[in-house]
DNA sequence: ATCATCTATTAGGCAAGCCTAATTTCGTCA
DNA sequence: TGACGAAATTAGGCTTGCCTAATAGATGAT
């Protein structure tokens, strides 16, 4: 069982780090589907699982309700995540690793590499705070600072944003946005959105305008650089949490 | 199963270098005993993997005659062997490790790394065609160069020579010779030899001659830089292969 | 040749994780 | 309230690797 360097399962570190990261940062309790889908492993199986984890004290688990970590689970979970995302950084500085190559990688380092070398990664980076996606890496100490960010696909028209974050699952999709000339720290204009699930279309400085599909749209978090539009476009909602 | 980047599981991987390892580099089969307590896992469990890994043709398997890695199991094992290596390398080399921690981190990283991160690392650090402990590397298609060395045990008295390599496994044997001011490369001579399996005398520049255990001098790989002594000692046997 | 002693294999079991199929529970809507 | 569909769990199985105990093969000494 303890083939990882801090004695939990492979298994058990992606399971940990799957609820983790669809419970948001704290509190919502996660269903065991969508667990399932995460992981691609069976509803069944991951029932399976979430007795086992519930019982060695990492989760609870109300049956049919869905599962919380508990404090230690959360404590784990950050591990597994700071492993993951220094890894991305170091893959990407010192080894000249594209972004859209990193995570697969650190995927499967994130369960082999002891704290000792993790520390030493971070400490040739120089303690970097977030990942090449974007995402914010835990400290030490297991502290994170989620950072609020604007779904592009709420953004109203005519704002000026960066984009600040990006889903790092799909190495296609990362592909694509470096067609784009979007990375991390790209500034943009949202020109228009289409109502009824339509798409986003941004400016670039020195491009044609592009239309992005809003599934797309809803994964890049951004931040907002120019306030209120003069006109807010009639679909938009007021900001949700 | 495929849990390792080549599709191998990580058990198949430590099986197949340790088979590689006990038996030189060629030839000899590998009694199912040594493995067992190379791997330190029970007889009858090895037995039973033993099946499985010749069932799939990584090996031959003469029950009760021990085994002998196929040509695939023979390069399977060999690319093994180079991710250890050049990960032993990379990590002394590129994050500060000491020559006694590496051996333990790339045990467990040479079942994650892919092919891509490994070659990288070998770029960077420029080919290296030692480890850390003076163990050669293979190359990427597979060659390897075994250093003839001879172990310190059988140096003849009066004899310059300079030690060339080291097995790995031990951190506290490697943390002793670090205190002796033994590393790769270093000179020494040898300034007596007790009969009766009795202690090897070395002596380095600059520091009091130093008495070590025949068990240990037998595994420190030395290459001879002055022939032979005015007058053999007695117990000197004429050197086997 | 025979026995004692290793060495190796087989027999029987177990835990981790996964799967599919069957069943139960939840929640919602008529 | 009752029924239906979705979500979750349970039942039953499988593979990989590992273990201990029991058996069988190889070997050297008598
Ligand atoms: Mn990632
Ligand atoms: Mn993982
Ligand atoms: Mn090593
Ligand atoms: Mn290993």
């Amino acid at each position: 069982m303890p083939q990882s360097s801090v004695g939990l399962s492979q298994a058990t570190e992606d399971y940990l780090k799957a609820i983790y990261g669809l419970a948001g940062d704290q509190e919502r309790a996660v269903q065991t589907t969508d667990l399932a889908g995460a992981l691609a492993i069976s509803p069944a199986s991951v029932s399976g699982m979430l007795r086992r984890l519930s019982k060695d004290g990492l989760l609870s688990h109300l049956p049919y309700r869905g599962v919380r970590l508990t404090a230690t689970g959360r404590r784990l979970a950050l591990r597994v995540v700071r492993r993951h995302r220094i890894l991305e950084c170091y893959l990407t500085n010192r080894l000249g690793y594209d972004w859209n190559a990193v995570h697969a990688e650190a995927e499967r380092l994130e369960h082999a590499v002891s704290d000792e070398l993790v520390e030493r990664m971070a400490l040739v980076l120089g303690d970097p705070p977030y990942d090449p996606h974007g995402a914010p890496i835990p400290t030490r100490d297991g502290e994170i600072a989620v950072p609020s960010l604007i779904p592009l696909a709420e953004v109203p028209i005519g704002t000026l944003a960066e984009l600040r974050m990006v889903d790092d699952k799909d190495a296609e999709r990362l592909r694509y946005l470096t067609s784009l000339g979007l990375e991390v720290g790209t500034r943009f204009e949202v020109v228009d959105r289409q109502p009824f699930d339509g798409p986003v279309t941004i400016g670039l400085p020195g491009r044609p305008p592009v239309a992005l599909g809003l599934a797309l749209a809803r994964t890049l978090g951004c931040r907002i650089h120019e306030p209120e539009p003069r006109s807010p476009p009639e679909d938009s909602l007021p900001a949700g949490a």
